[in-house]
This record gives structure tokens, C-alpha cells and sequence, in this order.
DNA sequence: AATGAATGAGCCTTCATTCAT
DNA sequence: AATGAATGAAGGCTCATTCAT
């Protein structure tokens, strides 16, 4: 990046008009492709403009600059991943503690719909940009808020989670995760893996109950 | 023109004479400084060279090109690290499976000598280069070693981990570890940060071997 | 059953617009001004864009590379010394074979412009770059076409060329005059030279056809 | 090349002992394999000396420069030609024009004792770097020699060559078959080939015979 | 004589970004 | 709103050559 500007600001313009808002679809989505194909060494933003089928002012238009296409990218994949564990939770049958975990951890595991590769690209360059805080700020409100309504139940399950609990709840799930991401493990979609992650959240936060609340430990109940 | 392909390599010159190895030992140094000070974006291997106080044409003498410094840094670091995890379990006063998790998260945690940023940035620059993989191998490989020794003892603490558990184990950690560091959390080199981590560790290691051995989890011991 | 050749893709994008096409054309010229005043060691990129009058960036949006802005050149300066060959052939008064072969060599001679040290550089660095072979083609052809089209006449000077007897008649007189260029010899623009080369060139044509068709060489007509 | 110095001085120390002299035949020798293997392109100081298996340093002990080496290079190769030429012209059972040229050219087809990549590659230098000049002044003295010592016999078959005539008579036939080097004609070692050079080659004696001499043109002799 | 670590000028090339049209 | 030609700072890297040992 010639001249990183580090603006917060993600688009120039807002869309207002059908075919403004088909342009940033069109370019969200050629970013994505050359992602997928080239990875983020191919992620030019000349490159991402040809795909899309825009001039590379046009994109300009839209993304004050190519950190800003970037992040509006991972944002973009990151709500579509929030709302579908969203609707797993609310779709989940089993309304156990570790149901519910599974559901999101499943969910988290098949993100990106299949675009392994564009993943591990925006993984990778939002971690080297160091814009991960910003994104992950979503994801821990997120669950955080499900906790409590977990928790908001007639059993409330979880105890209100401290700072560090929280940071390490998520970061180790999601840590195993995109490890496996960015290493390309092929067990990353497997039943065994899932289980793992499983394991590890439910049995964190089973540790983190029976502390707060000793004789209510899950494996008690 | 092709694009080099990332040659596992790392020297070009193995250094036989003492000068050359400090030579080595100068410009590792060097590129340690450059990313503390500005991050990977002002990693450049003509600021490297500078700092280091040798000639641009010196440094590739020893290193093929900019990723292979990179590498290179990223192994001396880990390997003092791996080392000082070693010293930390050997030198550890308690013995118990929680002592021993304790020092080594411990160890991690404060790993690469207090130099922050440049840990931020070797971590980004080898996520970012998709060399993490290889990276993870010794410490894979290191963790188990240490299981099967910890293991060793009157009363086998730990079952075999399968791949996925020790995937899992292994990630977890030093992702939670790794985004507080990316993140810049102020609570990294805390107490209660450091408590969490151990708890989950733990706890998951708990949850394994509950399974596995029924009636041997550590809490009913 | 010809090798399909990796044709060496020249340019990246293709001039549509005239401001393009003027672009174009000032880098070939600056390149060639480049070459002419300081020879192939003056040639970079940069002092060719510099000359030019364009950013080194416009340079490279259309010419992939500096190796295929020299192929570029030497095929311009190419295609105009075929199309001047031409032009001699057609208003050449004299008809005889020493006629129009003298016309061709005079044009030889004198092509690039008067640009010889250009002419010499480009020589070179066609020749150090392998690509001679690609250019001739052209110039075989070129030649072959043209001795037919002179045995097209009542009386057929020419007896077809065999592959080697066309091969050793344009190089044996390329590589004369050739010479004359790469070793600066004072009399490559004299009459005297040229009457050489007529003479070589005429002669052994003669000889060919003397072999073909008894009792019609041109000494004896 | 870095800093050209056009020295013509090649040798910087006159090899007087044994082990120095095996040193500058290992240096050539060297040199002739790198550019063999590799062409031009792996043509570098520091890849002769290692293939040499000598230090770089030494190489500069015995060569002032890049050039001077590969200038030495094609020297050691042409004085060997030339020593062939007068081998065969020596031991040539054919005391005819004809049969004297073809052992010229014979001799000249096949130089470079088979290693067809190293003398493009010498000749490619050669070419590139202009020192073409002073490598064809021995051949042309040793042409002129060898005409004059043919026209010594009984019959005086050649005229004293004019400057001009001299220069079209030895490029036209090395122009030829250097061009068959340089493009790696398959025909280069065929007879069809042979034939064609000595035909070009003695009609343009006998042209300028005739000419100088009317009524001894060699096809009325 | 030999060694080889060190030098550093300078080349080629990329790509984010701008702005006149 | 869109276009795309143009920009140019900046960076990776090579390799001929030197010189202290």
C-alpha cells in the first residue's frame, strides 16, 4: 500500500441508488473472487476493478482506499456469518449449553460460504492490518449478548463473563478455527474437529461456572 | 516474469567464520529493532541492512530474499522461546498438570523479550506469508513430546492426544495468547489473563482425559 | 508441423485512444534517442520514460517489460525497412537482378534512419536476447516473396530457393552489412562497400542459378 | 556490468608458473561450462569462479575484468579455430579454390568443439559488448594470409583484396553461419549447408577475379 | 597467491491513487 | 457517475569489484 491513510471511514459515498448499490455488490464480490483465486498477493485494487467489471475510479468512488475495501469485505462476510448463528441458535433443537455452542461453532466452521481461500486472504490481511480488534468487537458484543440470554432462561446457565473470560473464550474458538483455516488442515470441516472445539468451549466454561457457582457445575447437574 | 516461489531456504551462505556469524547475528537484530520500531510496514530489507550497519548487498548475502529474513526471525524467536519453555517445565517447583500448564503459558506469554511490536509484526508477517504452518510444526511436535513426558510419570495425567485434540490444544492457546498480542491488550501480561488461559487449557485437558478415563478427571481426584 | 512459438506478448494494452497511441509512439522514440546517444548501457527504463516525457509507471502500461520495449522498437525500425525495401523495388528503374538487388542492399544500408548507434544498440541486444530468429522471419519471407515476384516475369531470373540457399543469401548479406554496423567501419555508407555487397549477393545468385539452368547464367546472357 | 572499464588489456598477471596457468585454463575452462549451462544470463563473475572452484578474488588476481575474461574466452577459442583452419588447409589433398574455402568453412561450421550454447553465448557477448572488432582483426589478417599464400602457387588465383572486399568476403561467410549459431538451425552441420556457404563464397572470388582479371574468371580456366 | 566477506550504485518493476475528460 | 491514462514513490534485488586477512 503506496499511501495508507488509516481511515476508520470505510465508503466515500453512500449508496442511495439501485445502481450504486449494485456497483459495491460488484466490487464486493469481484474483491472476494480475486481473493479466492489469487490470494492476497493478487488482491490489487486494478485487479479487483477488472474483475468487477468497474474502472478502477469507479471503485475509488466507493472505497476511500484499498484497507477500506478490505475491511467493508470482512464486514460484510462477517455479518452474513453473525446472522447465520444468529438463526442457528434460533433454529437449534437442542437448547443445551453445549448444543448451543456446537451450533455456533458449526457455524463459525462453515463461514464464508466454502470460499476457503478468499477466508484465509481476509483473515490474513485483517490480521496484518491489524483491524482485527475492530471486527472482533461485533463478535464478542454478540456473544456476549447471547451468553446473557442464555443465561436469561429459568436455569441460567453461564455467570456473567470478566473481561479476560470473555477475550478468552472467543479467541481460543476462533483461534482453533482459523488456525485451521489458515493452515489448510483438512480435517477443518470433520465431525472430529467440531468436537474438539466443542469440547474445549464447553469444558472452559463449565471450569468458569464451577468456581462462580460451586455445586452447579455442569457435570454435576 | 514468474513469481520466485517461497523456497523453504532460508540462507544462502552458510557462515563458517566468526565475523560471518555475527554478521548473521547483526542484521537478525536489526530487522528484530526495525519491527519494533515501525511495524511491518517500515520492514524493508534496505532498512534492515542499514540498521544493521552492514550493506544492502551483505544482507541478501545470507538471506535469499526479504521472507527468508522474516523466517529466520521468526525461528530464532521461537526457538528461544521453545527453550525457555523447557527451562520453565524443568525448573518448575510444582508438578502438578496445572503447575506445569502454568509455566508454559506463562513462558509464551512473555515470549520474544518484551519486544511487543516486533512479536506483533513477526506474528502478522508470518500469518500474512501463510508460514505458520510450518512454524507450529516444532511446537506441535515440542507440546507432545511434553504430554508424552508428562504422562510419564506413577500416574499418567494425560491420555494420547489425537491430532485434532492436540490441534485444538495447541491453537486455542496460543490463539488466545496471539489476539492479545495482535490486539495490544492492555491485560496480556496480567494475572487474571494469564489465569484464564490456564483455566481453559486445563479444563479442556480435563475434559479429554475424563472421556478417555472415566473416573480419573482431575476434579474428583 | 510448425512449432507453434510462444508469441512474446509486446505490449499490455493495446492504444485505443489516440492520446494512447501518442504515448506510445514518444516511448519508442524516446527509446530509440536513448539507444542512439548513449547505446545499449544508457538503455534503462527510467531514462527511457524520462526522455519520453512520461512517468515510468505510463511506460510499463504499455510495454511489459524492457525486453519487449527493445523487441518493439526493433520491430518498428523493421517493419519501415521492409516497407522502404518495397518502396525501392517498385520505383526501381533498373530492372536487372543487379538492379534490384542493389536497390535492397542501398535501403539495408541505410535503414534505421541514420540512427547508428540506435541501430547498433538494438542489434546487440536483439542478437544477446536470442529473439534474431523471430525477426528474420519476417524478412525471409519478405525476401523469398520478392524473388518470386522477380521470376515472375518472362524471363525467370530465379530458380526457387532451396530452405539453405535462402537461409545463406540473406545472411551472408545481413551479416556483411551487419558487421558494418556493430564494428562502426567508416565505410558502411560508401559507394564502394555497397558495390561489395551487390557484387556477393549477385554472384552467388548467379552461381545458384548457373547450377539450376545451364546455359542461362548471366554472364554468359 | 557494473563499472565498465574497456580496458584492453586483458591479463592483469602473466601466469609464469605451472600452478598459474592451470589456474586461468580452470578459470576458462569454467567459464565456458557457466555459459554452456546457462548462457549469458548465468554469466557472472562469481558463478565462473565457483565453478572454477576458485575465490572470486583469485579470478580478479588474473582477469582486470568481467570483460577481459569473457574477451580472453573467445580469444582462446578463435586462436584454436584459426590453428584448425591451418591445420586443414595444410593437410587439404585439394590445392583448388573450391577445395580450400570448403576447409575453411568446414573447419569455421564445426569450431567451438561442439559446445554450440557456449559459443552462441561468446558470440552473443562478443556481439553485445563490440568487441567484435578486435576479435575479427586476426581473422581477417589470416584470411588475407591465406589468399595470398593460395595465390602464391603457379597460378596466382586471387587479386590482392581490396579493404572493402576483405570485410564483405569474411562477415558475409561468418555472418552466415554465425547466424545458423545464433538461431540454432538445425541444417547448421549438414552438407546442403556447406555447400551453400562455399558456393557464396567462391562466386564472390570468382566475381572479383573476373572483374580484375577478364578471361581468368575461373569457369572459363 | 588466495580467500571470500563486504560493498553499494542503480536497475527493474509494482501498484495505490489521482484527475482530466 | 464513470472512465482509464497517467503518476511516481518506493522497494526488492543483482552483481561486478574491492580489500583486509
Amino acid at each position: 500500500m503506496a499511501k495508507p491513510r488509516q481511515t476508520i471511514e470505510t465508503k466515500r459515498r453512500i449508496p442511495r441508488q439501485s445502481r450504486a448499490a449494485e456497483t459495491v455488490t460488484a466490487i464486493l464480490e469481484g474483491a472476494a473472487q480475486i481473493l479466492e483465486a489469487g490470494g492476497l498477493a493478487a488482491f490489487t485494487t486494478n485487479a479487483v476493478a477488472e474483475r468487477a467489471g468497474v474502472s478502477i475510479g469507479t471503485l475509488y468512488q466507493y472505497f476511500a482506499n484499498k484497507n477500506a475495501l478490505l475491511l467493508a469485505l470482512a464486514r460484510r462476510e462477517m455479518e452474513i456469518a453473525l446472522a447465520d448463528v444468529g438463526r442457528a441458535l434460533g433454529g437449534e433443537s437442542d437448547p443445551s449449553l453445549e448444543g448451543r455452542v456446537r451450533a455456533m461453532v458449526r457455524t463459525i466452521i462453515h463461514a464464508f460460504r466454502g470460499r476457503q481461500r478468499a477466508r484465509k486472504a481476509v483473515v490474513q490481511a485483517i490480521l496484518a492490518q491489524g483491524i482485527g480488534i475492530e471486527l472482533m468487537a461485533p463478535v464478542a458484543s454478540f456473544i456476549a449478548a447471547a451468553g446473557a440470554e442464555v443465561g436469561s432462561g429459568a436455569h441460567p446457565i453461564l455467570p456473567a463473563l470478566s473481561r479476560e473470560q470473555l477475550f478468552v473464550m472467543t479467541r481460543a474458538t476462533l483461534g482453533a478455527i482459523r488456525a485451521a483455516v489458515l493452515e489448510e488442515q483438512p480435517f477443518l470441516r470433520s465431525r472430529a474437529f467440531e468436537d474438539e472445539v466443542v469440547r474445549m468451549a464447553v469444558a472452559y466454561l463449565d471450569a468458569i461456572t464451577a468456581v462462580a457457582d460451586p455445586g452447579r457445575s455442569r457435570t454435576t447437574a
